[in-house]
DNA sequence: GATCGAATCAAACAGTTGTTTGAGTTCTGG
DNA sequence: CCAGAACTCAAACAACTGTTTGATTCGATC
C-alpha cells in the first residue's frame, strides 16, 4: 500500500530531523531509513522542504487545535497556570510519550525544527502560531493586569524557549547528571509538571526593575 | 596581515551560523563575505568544524569566566535574583549590543549553534557549561531550600532555553507585534532586564504539583 | 639582495547533495 | 482480462560539498 511508504517517510523524516536537524539530513538516509526509493519523497511530497512542512503539520496542528480548545473551555476567572496548563500540557500529551514515559520523537523535531527555521519555514511557523499567541497573551493579561503587554509577550516567548529547548534535550539534560549517579525522572509528566511550576513562576513574577546600568556594563 | 584574513573569517562565520545555522552554510559563501580564498579557513583553522569551535570559544570563554567572576562576587546571603544575573547579564553585555542598542550577532551564534549542536559540538558545550552549571545550581540550592535539587536542575534548563531562544529571535519575536503598530522594544537592556525578571518568578516558583493525569490525557 | 617561512591563490579533488527521468511494476475499476 | 492510474525503481542529472594540492606572492630576517 501507498500511504504506507508515504507515513514510513514521514516517521523516518521525524526521526531524523529530530536527531540531526533539517539541513545535516539527507535524502539518501531518510529514504533508506524508511526502507524506500530515493525518488519517493519528491513523488509523495514534492520537495525535502515540503516534506519537512507536512512532519511538522501533522503534530502541531493536533496540538494547536487542542490548545485552542483547552483555552475555550477555561472558565473567565482561570488562573495563569490553568491557562499555561491549556498551552503546555496538548505538547506532551496525545501520543507525545514512548511506552517508556520519555520524550517522543515528535516533541524533539517540533523544537528542533523550530529553532532550526529553515527559511522555507519561517512563514510556516508564523502562519502556525500568530494567532494563537495573541489569543493566549490576552487570556494571560486578564489574569495578570499588572503587568504591561509586552511584558507579557515576552514571557510568553520565554515560555517557548524553555518548552523548545526542553523538548529537544530532555535526555541530554537528564544524562548528565545521571553519569553522577543522581536520578533525574525525565518522563513527559514529569517534565510537563516541571514547566508549567516554572511558566507559572515566571509569568506572574513582578515587573522588572530597570537594570542597574553600572552591574550591566 | 594575515591576523585580519583570520578574524574576517571568525566573523563572517559568526554572521552566516547565526543566520542559516552550521549545516546550511557553505564554505564558499562564508570566505567569499570574508574576502578570502576558499582555502582560507582550512589553511588557519583545519576544518569547518574547528572554525566553529573557535567562533564560539572566542565569545563564551570571556561570558563564562565574567558568569564565575560574578557569582564568586556574591555574598552568601544573595537573593536568587542576584545569582540569575550573574547568569544572564554578561550574555548581553560586554560589546553584547549593536550600536543600535539590538542584540549582536554573536548572541544569536551562540543560541543558534546551542541548539543545532552538530555532533562534534556536544562535547564542546558539555565541557564549557558542565562546571558551571553545577555550581550555578548549587548556589540557586541556598536561594531556595524549599526546592528539591531536581528541580532546581531543570529550572536553571528551562532559563538556558528561554535564554537561547531569546538570543535567536529576539528581532523576530519583536517584528511580529511591530507589523501591527505595536512597538515592542528589544534592546538588549530591555531584553536582559524582563529575562532576569521571568527567570527568578520561574525559579523560586513553588513546587510542582503531581500532574492531574486526566488533564494530560 | 638572497633566503626562508607564512600566506594567498586558482584549480582540481573525490564525494555528496536534492531532484529528474523513463522504464518497469503493482494495483484498481470496468 | 484489460486499460489506466498509482507507484516503485535504478540510473543519471547538474550543482554543490569540504578539503587538498602545488605554484605563487608577500614580508621579514640574515
Amino acid at each position: 500500500m501507498s500511504t504506507d511508504t508515504k507515513t514510513a517517510l514521514l516517521d523516518a523524516a521525524e526521526e531524523l530531523f529530530a536527531e540531526q536537524g533539517f539541513a545535516a539530513t539527507s535524502m539518501r538516509e531518510l529514504t533508506q531509513r524508511a526502507a524506500a526509493n530515493i525518488a519517493a519523497v519528491n513523488y509523495h511530497f514534492g520537495s525535502k522542504a515540503d516534506l519537512a512542512k507536512e512532519v511538522l503539520r501533522r503534530r502541531i496542528e493536533p496540538i494547536n487545535r487542542e490548545r485552542a480548545r483547552r483555552l475555550d473551555a477555561l472558565p473567565d476567572e482561570a488562573p495563569a497556570r490553568d491557562v499555561l496548563r491549556a498551552f503546555l500540557e496538548p505538547v506532551f500529551s496525545g501520543g507525545a510519550c514512548e511506552s517508556d514515559g520519555s520524550v517522543h520523537g515528535f516533541c524533539r523535531v517540533v523544537g528542533r525544527l523550530n529553532v532550526e527555521q529553515p527559511p522555507f519555514l519561517r512563514e510556516f511557523f508564523a502562519e502556525q502560531f500568530r494567532g494563537l499567541a495573541h489569543r493566549f497573551t490576552r487570556r494571560l493579561a486578564d489574569c495578570a493586569p499588572h503587568l504591561p503587554p509586552e511584558t507579557l509577550w515576552w514571557r510568553l516567548h520565554f515560555v517557548v524557549g524553555a518548552l523548545a529547548h526542553t523538548l529537544m534535550n530532555a535526555h541530554l539534560i537528564a544524562s548528565i547528571r545521571e553519569a553522577e549517579g543522581v536520578v533525574v525522572p525525565h518522563d513527559a509528566a514529569t517534565i510537563a509538571g516541571e514547566l508549567i511550576a516554572f511558566a507559572t513562576g515566571g509569568v506572574l513574577a513582578p515587573e522588572p526593575h530597570p537594570l542597574d546600568p553600572e552591574a550591566t556594563k
